[in-house]
RNA sequence: GCCGCCAUAGCUCAGUCGGUAGAGCGGCUGAUUUGUAAUCAGCAGGUCGGGAGUUCGAUCCUCUCUGGCGGCUCCA
């Protein structure tokens, strides 16, 4: 019997030899990092016997599929540890996810008591190095060894007849599993619960919440404590902390979910605003402002009354409901009904970053990432078909510019027509089949979310990951044929008849709220200079330096410079310690030295030297990088 | 909304086996006038998240409400 390994080297074995032995026998110096084994294709444990001529590969905890299965072999282990802890607990179902894993049970809501005990148990089981051992079952004997876990019976009735059911031994705990898992529980010296919580979806709906204990695993304990590290660094880097710390923003119990402003937070809206204006006016956007309260019959025009009432505030005036708007569209649609429209007009693009409201239940409010009140950086695009291509081409460079700027990366998903849908399949096919063509063309990356898309249209959106690399959804790109239809928009075309446009609802950098979230994450709240709610601290050594700095704020007034100048109370290096702390790009010290030269000396954030500049030297370097919207001072 | 946890000074947190509280930072005042990550001293801040109950007595125990955190769900 002949196996093929990657590298082209053929081994020749007897038949029934293991997968981990032949791989051992191949590459004995790295056997050690081979967790399980793709045997033609299929991914299979080290202990399967090879039986036949075949191609045979390692899986290492570095590839994407061993990873997955030794979060898999992790989430056994917790149900092992749960159901020593809660005899009573049912085990479902335990998959890998991006981060780590999850395992539910269907049992009592568990307590923290549960989970040190079942923690104990985790540790007994990864001393005693238990292996994780395989065996298939008739139906028979997988229904009586679970006849007491409807959840499994399930499982068991839903395998098709042609696959073998099989479980996995741990110790003396069984679990219906396809596999295949690690060798044995030695692997899992790396996994920690991180939490539970009750889950509820739409089968648990009506009956009790089942548990879910979330948790990671790695090969090694000293590989878990680095990502509980890098985790602890994470919580330093929250947007909620450095929000307070830089007096950005703030919430109360008096308007939960409703951000206030500060003034340095404010600031930083407005640059963005600034930012994202400068490119409307570049690609000629009127920008609109539109009632926040409409009445209902408007949303019950669009379809939002339909799908998304329970979400919105409502009131009350004249004997009518009134909703106070979750997006934006109405009031465009509205302009653009207003008067005879041409197709002269078109593409007519309208703005509005007006304040939306959305009534987000409670437990999902997240400091800036999920509020009740935003505003986005909406805009509306009314075009004729042929006009769509050309726009998302445009707004797809936008996007490149405007997350190169923040160096973000981003990635695109493109979500096609859902089972339930508007108008017909042959338009959907010809919108999808041009966005997708855009996307091809841009050169990011993207994938396909096949029945994702909005009801009314195919959509792009646009996806971030923060510096810790949790990804967020951001900006969105919409085709909609069919709200223009509902609230009968119509231009006159070239051939004199009347067409219904086709909108393109776009935002690109979402909202402020999240987008300056995640941003202070990703910057850990070292703002890009052209942000920076204080640009430049200066600090005269001593008061008679503040004559001489005084005259440099002026010149930083006509600059437009944001700017602060200390008091002279603290001690320099007390205020040079507060300057670097509250990240100020460049601070600026006055004394005597710089007096009589004419001269500053700057310190630029983040490194040790200061450097002596002209004033003039100083401005306009400082000048240039705001201008250009650089992203380290 | 669901499950769990949490709520003490502006911030970060300590504390009271039930006898109404303390530190550091910040703030204020004074002294110091300082050369690139913390000068010194003094002072002022708290019905211990709200309400109810148990108790001679509750910041501490119980219930409840509100808010927050971690998840679930959801984001048209």
């Amino acid at each position: 019997m002949t196996v093929r390994l990657p590298d082209g080297h053929r081994l020749k074995c007897t038949a029934g030899t293991g997968a981990g032995e032949a791989l051992a026998r191949w590459k004995p110096d790295e056997a050690s990092r081979f967790l399980a084994a793709v045997w033609n294709g299929r991914a299979v444990d080290l202990a399967a016997p090879l039986d036949r001529d075949g191609e045979l590969a390692p899986l290492t905890f570095e590839d994407r599929a061993g990873r997955e299965i030794l979060q898999h072999s992790a989430a056994h282990l917790v149900a092992k540890g749960i159901v020593e802890a809660v005899p009573e607990a049912l085990p479902t179902v335990g998959p890998p996810t991006e981060e780590g894993f999850y395992y539910d049970f269907d049992v009592r809501p568990l307590t923290p008591v549960d989970l040190e005990v079942a923690r104990s148990a985790m540790d007994r089981s990864v001393r005693a190095r238990e292996p994780f051992v395989r065996r298939e079952l008739t139906r028979e004997e997988a229904e009586r060894i679970f006849a007491r876990n409807p959840h499994k019976l399930r499982y068991i009735a839903e395998t098709p007849p042609d696959e073998p059911i099989s479980v996995y031994e741990t110790g003396r705990f069984v679990d219906l599993c396809r596999g295949p898992h690690v060798p044995d529980t030695h692997w899992l010296e790396g996994v920690h619960i991180l939490g539970f919580s009750a889950i509820t979806s739409e089968k648990t709906e009506k009956g009790p919440a089942l548990q879910r204990v979330r948790g990671v695993g790695f090969p090694t304990a000293p590989q878990l404590a680095q990502f509980l590290k890098a985790r602890a660094e994470a919580e330093a880097r929250d947007h909620r902390t450095i929000g307070q710390k830089q007096d950005l923003f703030f919430f109360t119990e008096e308007a939960p979910g409703f951000p206030f402003w500060l003034p340095h937070g404010m600031v930083l809206v407005r640059e963005l605003e600034k930012f994202v204006t400068e490119h409307l006016d570049a690609e000629h956007y009127s920008e609109i402002r539109t009632p926040l309260l409409f009445a209902q019959g408007v949303y019950e025009t669009s379809g939002h009354w339909e799908h998304y009432r329970e979400n919105m505030f409502l009131t009350e005036l004249d004997d009518r409901t009134f909703g106070w708007k979750p997006m934006n569209c109405p009031g465009a649609m509205l302009i653009f009904r207003s008067r005879a429209r041409s197709y002269r007009e078109l593409p007519l693009r309208l703005a509005e970053f007006a304040p939306l409201h959305r009534l987000e239940a409670s437990g999902t409010l997240n400091g800036l990432l999920r509020v009740r009140e935003l505003v986005q950086d909406d805009a509306h695009i009314f075009v004729t078909e042929d006009q769509v291509e050309a726009e998302v081409v445009t707004l797809l460079e936008w996007v490149k510019q405007a997350f190169t700027t923040f160096r973000l990366e981003w990635s695109y998903e493109l979500s096609t027509r859902p089972a339930s849908f508007l108008g017909e399949a042959a338009d959907w096919d010809r919108a999808e089949a041009m966005l997708e063509k855009v996307l091809r063309a841009s050169g990011v990356r993207y994938r396909v979310s096949p029945g994702e898309g909005a009801f009314y249209g195919p959509k792009i959106d646009i996806h971030i990951r923060d510096s810790l690399g949790r990804p967020w959804q951001t900006g969105t790109i919409q085709l909609d044929f069919q709200i223009p239809r509902r609230f009968e928009l119509s231009y006159q075309g070239a051939d004199g008849k009347l067409h219904v446009p086709v909108v393109v609802h776009r935002t690109i950098l979402g909202t402020w709220e999240r987008f300056l979230g995640v941003l202070t994450e990703h910057v850990g709240g070292r703002w890009p200079p052209w942000m920076a709610p204080v640009q430049v601290r200066v600090l005269p050594v001593t008061e008679k330096h503040a004559a001489a700095a005084s005259g440099l704020a002026e010149e930083l007034v006509q600059e437009h410079i944001r700017f602060e100048v200390t008091g002279t109370e603290d001690s320099l290096a007390k205020r040079v310690r507060s300057a670097e702390l509250d990240r100020v790009p460049y601070v600026v010290v006055l004394g005597d030295r710089e007096v009589a030269e004419g001269t500053v000396s700057v310190r630029v954030r983040g490194t040790k030297e200061a450097r002596t500049l002209s004033r003039a030297e100083f401005l306009s370097g400082v000048r240039e990088k705001i201008r250009r919207r650089e992203f380290d001072p």
